[in-house]
DNA sequence: GGCGGCCTTGACCATCCGGTCAAGTTCGTG
DNA sequence: CACGAACTTGACCGGATGGTCAAGGCCGCC
């Protein structure tokens, strides 16, 4: 009969779009994260304004309306994508160096992990690249990125101050590396990199380790 | 009265969107110009699937028709646009490294060129951003790519051959080189940069080149 | 076994989009 | 001044698009 109200109230302060935020039993979460792997492919593929939400729900087999109880807008349920994303990569980063003490081999497997990470998440990936470049979006990318830059300024920053490394501007390294790390996991994982040989996730987070080290010049 | 055929016939070979290829005036060539100038501003603010022809053509204040004379659509418009651009960077590359012999000198002017380019370009670097993203436009925007890389390669085994660098991949090199100049120029030129400073087009430039250079660990 | 909240349906809506086209205007040339 | 080509207009078209909603089915819990 009746309908719950849809407009859930934000919280104060938070200026748009805001989830539903509904009591969801199992098998709503597992409708839930279908949604969520099946547009995540369907923006990486073909795009994020390219693709409907018709296409979205048709490609799953379920009414219009199943969409919108579970996310608010379409714009919602990528900004989601990319939060979760990026705390999914921060996570593994900061796994991949957790016993370590060497500041530069911190910095090392810190990359390599982020290679990894962009390589084996190469949707999320492409995601990230698009959002960037969306106004609607970037905001929300920035404040994942800006995390991203602080962790390994930080370890950048032990390093020089160990004089381990020379003391160069940090947060400029930092965007450097990411920089790279975007590049060459496009270049050499995705479709068809510019007259470049296909490689394997390791040798290429190896690739990037080494030119974020050296330069081209450097050692 | 009647009316030009509209259906202008391709080069056979060129696989879709041509350009109309009109005679065109005076008038008729600053009015495409005024067009194309328009339009860049619009994609590079709004993103390119948000503006619409109207958008485009009322921003200017002429008639729908006006598009259509001047180009065939909305694809082929930017298709255009990105293909100018690539030129010109291409060429603003060349002409800086002109009368320079030493290898290594010629890839660091070369760097410094291309992030001069896209700090006094920022729409169209932001529309080259896009176009990776966007699966109708790669390939457009991998024609240009490869140039782009094998100029440098180039110059990079020249240096290698020389003795000048240390003997490792030259494709690779020439992708870092790349993600660099992209990552540190859209930080440190385009809008809010993750916490950093802003800073003029020329201390980026030495920024992008010091760091494709020595890494963070270099020298 | 029935009640109430979670979930699903799919027709519907207002709007917009890229693109067409018949008709009219401008302008250089002969 | 006349003619034809270059240019412009703006109503119009078919087909999306994001989003809504009244209605009904499902299911766990008392």
């Amino acid at each position: 009969m009746s309908v719950v109200p849809r407009q859930t109230t934000n919280a104060p302060g938070d200026p748009a779009a805001a989830a539903p935020e509904r009591k969801l039993t199992a098998r709503g979460r597992e409708r839930r994260s279908q949604l969520i792997d099946y547009a995540t492919k369907r923006f990486a593929d073909d795009g994020f304004h390219p693709t409907s939400v018709a296409d979205i729900v048709d490609g799953i087999g379920v009414g219009k309306g199943v969409f919108y109880w579970y996310f608010s807008s379409k714009e919602e349920l990528f900004t989601e994508i990319l939060r979760t994303a990026q705390t999914d990569l921060r996570r593994t980063q900061r796994k991949a160096i957790g016993g370590i003490d060497d500041p530069v081999r911190r910095i090392e497997e810190g990359i390599r992990a982020g290679a990894l990470w962009m390589a084996n998440n190469p949707d999320l990936r492409r995601l990230f690249e698009f959002a960037r470049t969306d106004e609607s979006f970037v905001k929300a990318i920035r404040i994942g990125q800006r995390r991203h830059v602080a962790d390994a300024v930080e370890h950048l920053q032990a390093a020089i101050d160990a004089g381990l490394i020379p003391d160069r501007d940090p947060v400029a390294l930092a965007h450097g590396i990411l920089g790279v790390t975007n590049q060459l996991t496009m270049t050499y994982l995705d479709g068809a990199g510019g007259g470049a040989t296909k490689r394997s996730a390791e040798e290429v987070a190896d690739l990037v380790v080494s030119i974020c080290r050296n330069g081209f010049a450097g050692e």
